[in-house]
DNA sequence: TGTACATCAGTGAACGCGCGTTCACTGATGTAC
DNA sequence: TGTACATCAGTGAACGCGCGTTCACTGATGTAC
């Protein structure tokens, strides 16, 4: 038993701080929710020292953008999930949005802050709308193939931010303990969701089977 | 001119300054946003040292709930007017919804704050689901003067929520910049409301004119 | 292979700040006699 | 109509707190020769 052995707890150097750091605000966000999201909580909770996060985040503000940006990639990554195992593109428009707002019901804080930085910039991240693969872009994507007229542009942008702002909408409502008797007459949350959407339009009228 | 006059600034006693309270928070959330909302930073516009509020509200909590009340009660008087100037019913439910969205989106720190304190609780207010004539009362009403089958409960019950929902999501998402070439195709950010709203079947589809 | 040295990634103490809340106080008001 | 007194609604100073950020520092690592 080496002498370096005893003294094993951490090395000097972390390896990757960086990500550690994310993890560690996500851990937060998690327990403590959104109001507890401080710079100091995070290193805290990293177990390292308040000034430590200097050296890979330029602020606060930076922090915050990361964590909501591995959020952002978590959620595209849900809606991936949920229309590559829809069987028909009708009802990939119901899986993704069932998917969304689970993601949403499932990670709360995460949600809140990837909102919340959106809303202080106006501007909603590339991940989400701008790429060519954004999660924008798979909702409109999935539109057109349940047979939307692709000629119709405005229609379509339209249809696809209704879905959008929808499916928003009742993820932030979800919580509130006024559905819980309509998630109980539904047969659980999924089943909620699923009900809801129904009265959406999510499909276009046109559209739906 | 007494001597009484020279110190006419303003009396010790106030008057109202619970009232007065509710007043500058509201001009604080305007003009600073939510996150400047402080006990103190109210105390301040209101003129008033910073322990004076502790003599109308038990603790920052407190004032803060009020202020969503306050909020809570506008909406409603919104709601109300464009339920009341609708020539149909169907044509009612396009007007709420349009209300609903524009009075978050001229108040958008209140509409924050009014989210906010019942989130926390994870309990709407009695003003807007409750009461007998709650705001979302008011949208299923509308929803069976437009036609909906009033003895389907739970189909009543789905649409208004789904309604609420849609509505909540389109004003939260309306300041995004992304969306201003649509609301400029449009015509304007009201006709871009209404052109979203048409997509998200807010008068089920087997009622719409 | 060894050594000097630049660079990187941490530490921990300190800064000033605004916050929520408490406290002993005081000025103004209303009421009983 | 006056006066004593309880009560109400303010003041302002002070408390402890956690925060974001900075700073001089130091330990670890990598590289040139």
């Amino acid at each position: 038993m080496r002498e370096s052995q005893a003294a094993e707890a951490r090395p000097y150097h972390h390896g990757d701080l960086r990500r550690a750091l994310i993890d560690a605000a996500s851990r937060v966000l998690e327990s403590e929710g959104p109001s507890a999201l401080s710079l100091r909580a995070v290193a805290r909770e990293a177990g390292v020292s308040p000034a430590a996060p200097y050296h890979h985040f330029k602020d606060k503000t930076e922090l915050l953008e990361a964590v909501a940006h591995e959020g952002w990639t978590l959620l595209d990554a849900a809606l991936a999930a949920a229309k590559a195992k829809a069987p028909s593109a009708a009802e990939a428009m119901n899986e993704l949005g069932v998917a969304y707002v689970c993601f949403a019901r499932e990670n709360p804080a995460l949600y809140r802050v990837m909102y919340d930085t959106a809303r202080d910039r106006e501007d909603l991240p590339d991940e989400m709308q701008g790429d060519k693969d954004s999660a924008y872009c798979k909702v409109r994507d999935t539109l057109v193939d349940a047979g939307a007229d692709p000629t119709e542009a405005l229609d379509i942008e339209l249809a696809t931010t209704a879905a959008w702002c929808s499916a928003h909408g009742l993820a932030e409502m979800a919580g509130f303990k006024q559905f819980q008797h309509l998630k109980d007459a539904c047969g659980g949350e999924r089943a909620f969701f699923k009900a809801v959407f129904q009265h959406m339009g999510l499909v276009p009228k046109h559209l739906a089977d």
